[in-house]
DNA sequence: CGCAAACTTGATGTTGCTCAAGCTAGGTGG
DNA sequence: CCACCTAGCTTGAGCAACATCAAGTTTGCG
């Protein structure tokens, strides 16, 4: 693209005005947005880019899955979150990128020069409000995600995390099946706990009842209101 | 105020020129931001709003330490933050706040209307970027935090929180000197370890000669080299 | 059908938590 | 001015949750 006017394109079937950088902004800037952006495919395990890397692009996810990852010296790994379709990267970046992103499904992006996108961002009212508020949301979630790490126990932990997945519907079918593209070593990274935890913590919460495990990448529900008891952390409520 | 059409006034002390939200703005820009703002004191141990609330103001930091935590049904917690001279809070509640503020040390802040303070925001060219900057860098530290709770050991996250608090300078004295205002509980909360744990660590670090403790309140740096790496988390380099 | 990667399960180990005393410092009243 | 009192901090002993190490098992792909 870039130099592509129409708002649709046909070829690659995805209509700016639907991207969420483009909400609430009108069909002239939407056309912007379309000028300067262009389309990237990544296949699962394909890293966007990684830390440290120059940051020159913010994108935005079209389709599929990434995750988002800081590492320690040593090799450990904190997953800081799994971004799906509406999603904004990049946006804090001002000159090397701070984690990587790397795609768990097949991947479509929205990529757009930094340089240009800023020249929006300036130019554009209203632009930057809604990036704010993307990005307030973003905040919103990762002080949950401290919650989390810092006080919840792994099977808290495993519930919270289960909930967070099914809301993101990931398709019009049973409402009760949550679907985990991601890894259990993305899930444990992401946890703060350990693959083989990850494990023994949803067996429990099958032979518990709380969940079925149809398969290692598809989670049923079958007790809502004891996962979200379980999410919400109020165990022991008698002590203390 | 409200009334006050100066910039600075004698009275308070404060220069609304040396605000982070005017930083860049100019000077008209500064007295519209002066004209929404009152200031507001509080005392330590003072909540100066709490989860829950409705949100109807946004603050700036004038002076002091405020921390900012979320509890767990069962009053487990989490410090979010501490917040110093500078720092906003608020910014990103849309209509209840999502974690509680409260005063560690005593505390001056500057307080906007949020109506009016959204009002700035859309018709002040720029400030939303100012704004969105600063999101993205507490987004920023939110993610190392992740990376801190996820994943580090006990003397990781020590290292790595006396570092934090040596760079934001509590005053002109010893370089080396970092004053910890907080109590061992909003420390161990923040860290996502116990009060004991924390204080066990403390007397490690300083038996191994990283640090001195001439009082609970105040630690001395005396080796910045093994503190760094201790913070950085290269430690078992050799394995993996 | 076979292979490798991902996942599960089991046995053991370790870090940090819990419970329980002491200790210290700062503030108050005699 | 000093002694006491309390809140906050430190230290110790035992324990539990989760990590580590080590097999098995399943799954999906060539």
């Amino acid at each position: 693209m870039g130099y592509v006017q129409a708002v649709s394109t046909g070829s690659t079937g995805v209509n700016f005005a639907t991207l969420a950088v483009c909400r609430g902004l009108g069909q002239k800037v939407t056309s912007r947005v379309a000028e300067i952006s262009s389309l990237r495919k990544l296949q699962p395990g394909e890293v966007m880019f990684a830390e440290g890397d120059h940051a020159d692009a913010v994108y935005e996810v079209v389709r599929g899955m990434l995750k988002l990852y800081k590492l320690l010296p040593d090799g450990r790994r904190q997953v800081t979150g799994f971004l799906s379709a509406g999603n904004l990267v990049g946006l804090a970046h001002e000159n090397l990128y701070l984690y990587t992103a790397e795609a768990i499904t097949p991947v479509l992006v929205c990529r757009y020069p930094r340089q240009r996108f800023d020249r929006l961002v300036e130019e554009v009212p209203g632009f930057a409000r809604r990036l704010l508020a993307a990005t307030s949301d973003e905040l919103r979630a990762a002080q949950d995600q401290m919650v989390l790490l810092g006080r919840k126990a792994a099977e808290e932990k495993l519930a919270s995390f289960l909930q967070l997945m099914g809301q993101r519907r990931g398709g019009g079918e049973d409402p009760d099946e949550v679907l985990l593209p991601m890894s259990r070593a993305d899930i444990a990274d992401y946890l703060g706990l350990t693959i083989e935890t990850v494990s023994r913590t949803l067996s429990k919460l099958k032979s518990d009842g709380v969940i079925a495990i149809p398969c290692a990448s598809s989670i049923k529900l079958r007790d809502r209101d004891r996962l979200q008891h379980l999410a919400a952390g109020d165990r022991n409520l008698e002590r203390r």
